[in-house]
DNA sequence: GGCGATGATTCTAA
DNA sequence: TTAGAATCATCGCC
């Protein structure tokens, strides 16, 4: 590193003192002068002199043994490493070529020094905090999980086998990854020392300063906190793979009760015009059913699109909830209509007579794939009609 | 075990 | 975002 510096070159014999008393870092050197050893009374013309020589001199000598050391044999290196170490001039000449270094090759270095914070360690540790993984251990991965299989199809016996399973999974993962991340705050911990202790070796015999050290120091926790990354990263995917095979349990479907299809047909067979419920009309129909409200969004999905494909198989189906919805709403006769009673918005549509015989006016999915309200048969008095924003 | 029914998921288009 | 369509995976009946 030293070659690298402006003073490197100059040898003891070629003026190089001069040239470094030019240099502001020279201050320093004068602001340790040295009491004069050899003062002869009554000449402070020529003891003036004869000090800035002496001096010069001095320093040329201290420049010509550092470069010249590693010429040496290593105990004539040590002997004059501890020659110079002792040496008087030495303090302010480190000081010199401590200024130097900092003025010199490192000052292009300070814009790196605040980085904002990496956004894929952010994330990392976001979801590492949400899964439980990294912060206190409260199941919140288990919990999110849970929650997330209940939200879409509710629990059953066997998900709280699974669920046991999964947080004894996550329970390993946490475990692993924090003895890792233990490991590796060790080993940071300890690379950090070996190197600060080296560094302050290395500062008896060439110009290291304290911000340098402190800036080996911020270089080694950013190596390391590369590689905690990478755990973090390989501890994320862990969780997600295992988040993923616990939520596929969600395909051990279980067919909706006999009461909460009866719920979903007759809304559907009521309102065959548009059988789009709205979402407050999805909530009520989860509600009544037991069932989640997406789950009243994939079966009004379903059954369109099954309706739609095969009109003729439902034609039993529609007949059957038509007649029950008849029924109902004579026996409600003159109860009020509230939006969830499968009651006349669509009675008889899109049903044909009992007999069989496919009426003018059938309603439901049209030919071009579409739920148009072509041929709306006359509204039956007091009824909604096709209205079906209940 | 085969097979149809059915709930869930995924992809695409509007 | 939502619906349609295709598909998957499981259930339940025979």
């Amino acid at each position: 590193m030293l070659q690298q510096q402006p003073i490197a070159g100059n040898g003891p014999n070629s003026g190089r003192g001069l040239a470094l008393t030019g240099h502001p870092g020279m201050h320093a050197l004068n602001s340790v002068h040295p009491p004069p050893q050899h003062r002869s009374d009554g000449d402070a013309g020529l003891e003036g002199a004869e000090n800035g020589h002496e001096n010069r001199r001095d320093i040329g000598d201290i420049l010509q043994q550092i470069m010249t050391i590693t010429d040496q044999s290593l105990d004539e290196a040590q002997a004059k490493k501890h020659a110079l170490n002792c040496h008087r001039m030495k303090p302010a000449l480190f000081s010199v070529l401590c200024e130097i270094k900092e003025k010199t090759g490192l000052s292009m270095r300070n814009t790196q020094e605040e980085e904002p914070p990496d956004p894929q360690l952010v994330r990392l540790d976001n979801m590492l905090l949400a899964e439980g993984v990294a912060g206190p251990e409260k199941g919140g991965g288990a919990a999110a999980a849970v929650s997330a299989a209940t939200s879409s199809g509710g629990m059953s016996p066997d998900s709280s086998l699974e669920h046991s399973d999964y947080k004894q999974k996550l329970s390993q993962i946490r475990t692993i990854y924090h003895t890792e991340l233990e490991k590796y705050e060790q080993a940071c911990s300890e690379f950090t020392t070996h190197v600060m202790n080296l560094l302050r070796e290395q500062s008896r015999t060439r110009p290291v300063s304290p911000r340098e050290i402190e800036r080996m120091v911020a270089i080694i926790h950013r190596k390391f906190s590369s590689i905690q990354t990478q755990l973090k990263q390989s501890t994320c995917e862990a969780v997600m793979i295992l988040r993923s095979r616990f939520l596929d349990a969600r395909r051990k479907r279980r067919n909706f009760s006999k009461q909460a299809t009866e719920v979903l047909n007759e809304y559907f067979y009521s309102h065959l015009s548009n059988p789009y419920p709205s979402e407050e009309a999805k909530e009520e129909l989860a509600k009544q059913c037991g069932i989640t409200v997406s789950q009243v969004s994939n079966w009004f999905g379903n059954k369109r699109i099954r309706y739609k494909k095969n009109i003729g198989k439902f034609q039993e189906e529609a007949n059957l909830y038509a007649m029950k919805t008849a029924m109902g709403a004579t026996q409600r006769e003159g109860s009020p209509h509230t939006p969830n009673s499968t009651g006349s918005a669509d009675l008889f549509l899109g049903v044909p007579p009992v007999n069989g015989e496919q009426p003018g006016y059938h309603m439901g999915a049209q030919t071009n794939g579409t739920w148009q309200e072509q041929n709306t048969p006359p509204s039956p008095p007091g009824s909604e009609g096709s209205d079906d924003s209940d």
